[in-house]
DNA sequence: TTATTAATCCGAAACGTTTCGGATCGTCGT
DNA sequence: ACGACGATCCGAAACGTTTCGGATTAATAA
């Protein structure tokens, strides 16, 4: 409610010196700056975020579209996410937008985003390796930042976790208990995060010399429970050569798992053992699988912060190069792995 | 990136008019108006919205604050609403900004961003009967719209559904099939569905000449699986006088009492009815329940829309008292209750 | 003493809209 | 011929910032 008009009034002090007291300018003496600070405190002064906006071309305002059929995972992740992101925003002063488009729609609802002009950046969840949304972004010169590695050759900010890593460790624990039938349950084929966990499964079995078989390996577009029951129950009844343990994508297809592995008559970890990838969702918490879920864990909520940061960054201007983020996932050993 | 200059000196036409045209007011010809919206599609011209705040007042925002801790329920249930409001705002050239708070903040939250005064208007959700963050909005002069009725005497536009009726309706069917110990496991004491739904639930039994045994009625803060489980378990151990049917608060509650009857040895129909309110969550079908599960049915998606409109309205002026809508729960007999 | 410099301050323009208060011009009734 | 009126248009101010290019003063260097 009050400007700067009132600030300069009351201390007759020039509108141009207020502003550039209250934005930290050196050319203006401390002890004014203390005047003007105290006269803004006790006017309640706020700034004017759209006249701001006017002037500098910032608006104030971070954005994150997503698709209304929720993608390769369930609410309660996207939920995860966006939770985290607005409290993250909010420490930059940042008010975090949700935008939710049709599936098939989603690039027109970028476009229209950038065409207005309105969003200071943009954060990008799941790439693909060749992303229709990255690369509209980069052509427009408007800020973004990735979570999960693209391939194209385009210079901007990312966050990820050590997918190739994590998956390597997951291995070589069942690998060092004697598991040599070892089956992947992951996530949808072509993003980014399902191609290094691949890589990293094959490396590892080519590490011990052991054979890739397709039948071990299970993608599906929704991460969910279903995912894991169906294709866990498939590869089991198989008959012959069924595998010993399971690698899961996340919790959630771990989860269905045990459901199928209780449906077989099949024990955990006597019988198979299993490990996952935890987000760390409240919802599916790893300790309280019975038995308890061995994993490798990097929460979700711990994006929230790299990602928003590196966004702020590169909106303040700072060279894309140094802007980008690995995160090593830690390992936690339980109850449901075994030596066979 | 074009702006009404651009159109103007394109056309020879004064600023003033290319606005009063593309805003259509009726003083500007008709064969200019069509020029001028020509020009406008061929520069593809976007309204700069931070200036047009700055002289009108309106952002083109509108905010939901949510606690950290997710409230009443699940993160599933959040992000419902979210993308439901997300794309109903945008129907109307809103965007919509996501904050989360502490929920010992969020009275805090809203403090600050109506200092701010960047949002066009709130969406409050799960008022309580005396509700802070409401008269601090209604004090203030900020439009708002509520999910759920509230008690205190401000003049707001509300949605909601009918819970008085819902619950009669399920009490009707449950009384009808002849149960006469009914236990009802609903959500937080003091939100105003709540309230409604135990009114109508104590009016059900007085109606029936029956005793209001509160034994039978469960509260809690969160309204999950874990609630359902609990509850029922207890009421059906105490000995004597069980219930023979359950009324939930919602499908997750019936989730959880399905697992306890199970973990009991109870069959559902056969010897305990369940009964639900549905507010239709993709990851929890009533349809799919075993047996499929007999509900009120409120999608809660089909919330978003009202709630918009009527906050739109709002902003725009509308007198408050023709803002209020409250919808009808549908009636779906399933599987989950016999006649006993 | 005079020129330089550093420390402070400020006027005015600019950002892209909307809107108030007219201006212009032809038409019409008288 | 005249005033009134309707239709159509426009100039200028305003919204609240930031920022460019100086202006003023006092201290310092020559």
């Amino acid at each position: 409610m009050a400007t700067l008009k009132d600030i300069s009034r009351k201390l007759s002090i020039s509108v141009t010196t207020v502003s550039r007291a209250l934005n930290g300018y050196s050319d203006v003496n401390e002890e004014t700056r203390k005047r003007i600070h105290q006269a803004a405190v006790e006017l309640n002064y706020r700034p004017n975020q759209f006249a701001r906006k006017l002037v500098t071309g910032r608006s104030g305002l971070a954005a994150m579209v997503l698709p209304d059929d929720f993608g390769i995972t369930t609410r309660a992740i996207w939920f995860e996410i966006l939770a985290g992101l607005s409290v993250e925003f909010a420490k930059h002063d940042i008010d975090f937008v949700l935008k939710v488009s049709p599936t098939d729609q989603i690039v027109n609802t970028y476009q229209r985003l950038i065409e207005r002009n309105a969003m200071d950046g943009f954060v990008v969840i799941a790439a693909l390796p060749k992303d229709e949304r990255v690369s509209l972004l980069a052509r427009n010169d408007v800020p973004l930042v990735l979570h999960g590695r693209s391939e194209q050759i385009v210079e901007c900010p990312v966050f990820d976790i050590n997918n190739y890593e994590l998956m390597l460790q997951s291995m070589q624990h069942l690998l060092d208990l004697g598991h040599r039938r070892i089956a992947f349950i992951g996530g949808p084929a072509n993003h980014g995060f399902m191609i290094d966990r691949t890589r990293a499964y094959r490396a590892a079995l080519a590490g011990w010399g052991l054979p890739f078989n397709p039948d071990y390996i299970a993608c599906g577009e929704r991460m969910t429970e279903e995912l894991g029951m169906v294709n866990s129950i498939r590869m089991c009844s198989s008959g012959g050569g069924e595998p010993t343990a399971f690698v899961c994508g996340n919790t959630m297809i771990a989860k269905g798992i045990y459901s199928a592995m209780q449906v077989l008559g099949r024990n955990i970890p006597e019988d198979v053992s299993v490990v996952a990838h935890d987000d760390a969702l409240p919802e599916y918490r790893a300790v309280d699988f019975r038995p308890a879920l061995t994993v490798t864990r990097a929460p979700l909520r711990d994006s929230s912060r790299p990602l928003v940061d590196l966004l702020v960054r590169r909106i303040r201007g700072e060279a894309v190069e140094s802007l980008t983020e690995i995160q090593e996932a830690e390992f936690f050993v339980r109850a449901s792995t075994n030596a066979i």
